[in-house]
DNA sequence: ATTATTTTTATTTTCGAAAATTGTCAATAT
DNA sequence: ATATTGACAATTTTCGAAAATAAAAATAAT
């Protein structure tokens, strides 16, 4: 028998969460050191699957390794943020148009419901910790609702592994964000676009949307790179 | 990218283009299953750097993994050869678009130089083995000259992958092609297109040329999955 | 004879330690 | 004082075996 609690999933496939986790909530901040000891402890296992977990996370661009010299949380830089944004703008814009063509009423109804829970769900202020993470998770449900119906699971597995990029800037745009934009607003307004049928409305207001976002926290990544932490 | 075991790279490195070469040549056909200890035989080594090798290449989607049941190689469908083309055609033309607007002249002598080379090098016929393999890292180096001007790492990446994820249909295509159809001529009127900076010629050419292969390939691929082999 | 249950075998997954590599720091030489 | 060398320490990488899990075979029961 296994200590309880956790499901059957594998000891690899725990550390891959946990070590994930920690990278994007900013407990290993961007240029952390990764050395094996700490993350054992971390993970209370051994070596191999603490390894594997490395190994898919740098194979996501979350981690970057140097060979026998260990490794490392991935820099963020204003110059990646703009690559990816511009991409992601373009793939998923795909991605919806292609929904559009192909969504079904099952589809349509998807969207209402993620759209008005993602709006019942606040961003920050209470509960402080944990309450952003929940917010994040109902805004990927959003997100994959819209995208759902495009029937390709290549342009779907390419929205996830970008949206899993973005995260960590998404939450430097929480804390950086002074002017208080209505990002609710924008959700609405884009899910109507996209029920109305109307994909180059859609792709425009998508467009937008990622745009603002990508601005305000490159003027808080000065350069290129941020400094290391902890 | 490196066929042969470098000098002073790591076991896992070389465990994973041994295996990943073996799998593109089709010496570990689709459905092929890949217990550990076959590996290690293949490889000379111990199960960590395997395991390690594995992990990659089920992220890169040629291989698959059910937990505790082991390892086995990716199948091939037209579904998906339909959904990668479909994708790869937009994706690399946008990149080809974006090369025709920002590319220098140093861009532009390195498409016809590799087109040359291409041009020079036989698809089939003699040496047998090796030869496709040498055509297909030249076709490779064409296809990257093409889009080497994009100036956006994660476009050029993903086309490094989608190129990956196609090269066992390319393999097929070249054994199933009846139709004996003039490829370098295709390459050829697609170097003009884009060295001509007409970029809406260049992205109709790319996606003929592409959805010719898919057609093809397809029709052998009958209906969803191919059988195992070995 | 067929289904269920136990035992045996084969394979995957994880561990803990050995081997290999890199980084540190003092001692010596220039 | 600076640079070079060599031993030592810390860390990564790899190994070979133990633990855990699934598949197969054999025995028992209906």
């Amino acid at each position: 028998m296994n200590t309880a609690a956790s499901s059957k999933s594998s000891l690899s496939e725990q550390a891959w969460s946990i070590i994930r986790t920690a990278i994007l909530n900013g407990a290993l901040g961007p240029g952390a050191a990764l050395p094996f000891q700490m993350l054992q402890n971390m993970c209370g296992m051994s070596v191999s699957p603490v390894r594997e977990a490395l190994t898919r996370l740098v194979d996501a661009g979350l981690v970057e390794v140097e060979h026998n010299r260990g490794y490392r949380v991935t820099l963020l830089s204003s110059a990646e943020l703009h690559d990816i944004t511009m991409f992601r703008i373009k793939v998923e814009g795909w991605a919806i148009e292609k929904s559009i063509e192909l969504g079904d009423a099952e589809w349509e109804v998807n969207i209402v419901s993620t759209l008005h829970r993602l709006g019942l769900t606040p961003r920050d202020t209470p509960g402080g910790e944990g309450q952003f993470d929940l917010w994040e998770s109902r805004h990927l449900e959003f997100h994959r609702a819209l995208t759902a119906a495009c029937n390709s699971p290549l342009l779907l597995q390419t929205c996830a592994q970008l949206y899993d990029k973005t995260d960590r800037y998404r939450r430097l745009s929480q804390t950086v964000e002074n002017t208080p934009r209505d990002a609710h607003a924008e959700h609405k307004d884009l899910a109507k676009a996209v029920l109305d049928r109307n994909a180059p409305e859609a792709k425009k207001l998508l467009a937008g949307h990622y745009q603002r976002t990508a601005g305000l926290v490159a003027g808080y990544l000065a350069n290129d790179t941020t400094a290391p932490a902890a």
